[in-house]
RNA sequence: GGUCUCGUAGUAUAACGGUUAGUACAACGGGUUUUCAUCCCGUCAAUGCGAGUUCGACUCUCGCCGAGAUCACCA
């Protein structure tokens, strides 16, 4: 039997850390077993409803590479895919159980519902609305809420993640099937949808574990076939023991996106936080992941987001990618990462200068801060010079006689190599018997005023020599 | 409060009932002729508590403690 998952969002936002994984997951099944993932927008609440929303979240998927096989944007057999336009299907599936005897129009009014719910809190009873069932029910017509008529019972399930369950009849209750509004509620649209849809793998957060049984006793009623049922666990926010949300600052993923993370590197975290394939491999490709994954080993307990593991995982990929598909293959991901000044320059120059500071790079955002100097002349600073913990050995008549010395030695060399400036270094370092600390961080913060840059001759080869001759020359003359 | 779930270092996790409780991130220290990184080496650090079963328990059972989820005309 083909497997189909489904990812169903509400669009009331974006889709954050916290929320992404029930999106991953089901993609990874769907894909290890050849099956299809269906994406469907659970839009039935009109008042929390986000315009664009739903952009953003296919936005995200996309990003993430997490492709759907029906949803929207791409169709399919059971469209359309926003709950808000399948209005008639719930409302069909409704008669069915009212003709059954198995659903009832319930016209009390919300602040009697409240007092009944007060009643029990005093009398310290659990408030179950089926003993409250009002004898003589209306015809059922719009304006009126609908209600599944439960039978309480016992139910036993097992869940993929969190094993073999059972619950009494004290869960079950009277749940709205249908609002007053006309717009089904969570728990029977998704019944609803999923049968329709041919959704064999639920999964979703385990905030939906309690009201299990519930969803048992319609599927019961409905006469359908249970699905699989799939409780993820919640990812946990950095402090405290809450799961992770957006007041805990949650961002959203497409944010990361704008900070220079990869999108393998975010896949390959996401997948990894609570769950993992009893091996010791750390770093999956999208490929890899679809093979490994299991639901059997997803953990059962909550696990604490940890950006620092995610941004170290970044760096990971980005040098990843760079020694596997080369410097040309990593540069074609820093648009919109280098600094504005570096507007003006060659593919040839970037590539050049991303393949020297690639692997000083935590997300791509840092190109920003870390190459100004190779695009605009950085300004010179001499009390950051002087200040240096290596330079500050120095005196001021030594260093401008450094300098001169080092400008003499460039000034002179026939080819502006990466080696032969390594070997014009080394010499230096023995003519003037410096320590290399004192006399390359002089050089090095003389032509970058950076707090750290790359190995200095590979510098001054991007650099060029007339820039680092010119630049030297300015600090000397400044002195 | 009722119901359900979970509990291995700071974090993420591994360990057919049998290993010196493994790995990674973080922290700390060291190495690779400058800095910041990368890379390499090392150090620190854990089975919530208490019984029971067993020759032997992270693993099975019970109790306790702790944490979380849920009890909406939200999803």
């Amino acid at each position: 039997m083909e497997i189909v998952t489904r990812f169903a969002p509400s669009p009331t936002g974006y889709i954050h850390i916290g929320n992404v994984r029930s999106a991953i997951y089901p993609y990874l099944l769907a894909r290890q077993k050849d099956g299809k993932m269906i994406l469907r927008i659970e839009d039935t609440d009109r008042a929390r409803y986000v315009e664009g929303a739903t952009e953003l979240i296919e936005d995200t998927l996309e990003w993430l590479g997490l492709n759907w096989d029906e949803g929207p944007i791409v169709g399919g057999p059971n469209a359309p895919y926003f709950q808000s336009e399948r209005k008639e299907i719930y409302h069909e599936w409704a008669r069915k159980l009212i003709a059954a005897g198995r659903a009832y129009a319930d016209p009390t009014p919300p602040e009697k519902i409240e007092e009944y719910r007060k009643q029990c809190n005093e009398s310290k009873t659990p408030f179950l609305y089926r003993n409250f069932r009002p004898k003589d029910t209306p015809e059922w017509e719009p304006g009126i809420p609908l209600r599944f008529k439960t039978e309480p019972k016992s139910y036993e399930w097992h869940d993929e993640v969190m094993g073999d369950m059972h619950t009494g009849p004290e869960v079950l209750d009277d749940i709205i099937l249908i609002k007053k509004d006309g717009y089904p509620t969570y728990n029977f649209a998704h019944i609803v949808d999923d049968a329709e849809m041919g959704v064999t793998h639920v999964m979703r957060g385990v905030e939906y574990l309690s009201s299990t049984p519930n969803y048992l006793a319609l599927y019961e009623a409905l006469n359908l076939p249970r699905p699989k049922l799939i409780s993820l666990p919640h990812i946990l926010a950095p402090q405290g023991n809450k799961k992770l949300g957006k007041r805990d600052g949650a961002k959203s993923v497409t944010e990361y996106r704008d900070d220079g993370v990869l999108p393998e590197a975010m896949l390959n975290y996401l997948a990894c936080l609570g769950w993992n394939d009893g091996t010791e491999q750390e770093i999956y490709t999208k490929d890899e992941l679809i093979k490994a994954f299991s639901v059997e080993r997803i953990q059962n307990s909550g696990a604490r987001y940890d950006e620092t593991k995610l941004l170290w995982m970044n760096g990971q990929w980005l040098r990843r990618i760079f020694d596997e598909q080369g410097a040309k293959a990593l540069y074609l991901r820093t648009t919109g990462f280098w600094p504005e000044t570096a507007d003006n320059f060659k593919e040839d120059y970037k590539i050049k200068v991303l393949s020297i500071i690639y692997d000083r790079l935590k997300t791509l955002s840092d190109l920003r801060s870390m190459t100004s100097y190779f695009f605009a002349e950085p300004t010179i600073d001499l009390d950051f010079l002087v200040n240096n913990k290596f330079i500050k050995k120095l005196s001021e008549s030594e260093i401008e006689s450094l300098l001169k010395a080092t400008i003499i030695k460039l000034t002179n060399l026939k080819t502006w190599e990466a080696e032969p400036l390594q070997d014009a270094l080394n010499e230096l370092l023995s003519e003037t018997g410096k320590k290399p600390a004192e006399l390359f961080s002089l050089i090095r913060i003389a032509i970058s005023f950076a707090p750290f840059s790359p190995a200095l001759n590979l510098t001054m080869e991007v650099l060029g020599r007339d820039i680092t001759l010119a630049r030297l020359n300015a600090v000397a003359r400044a002195i």
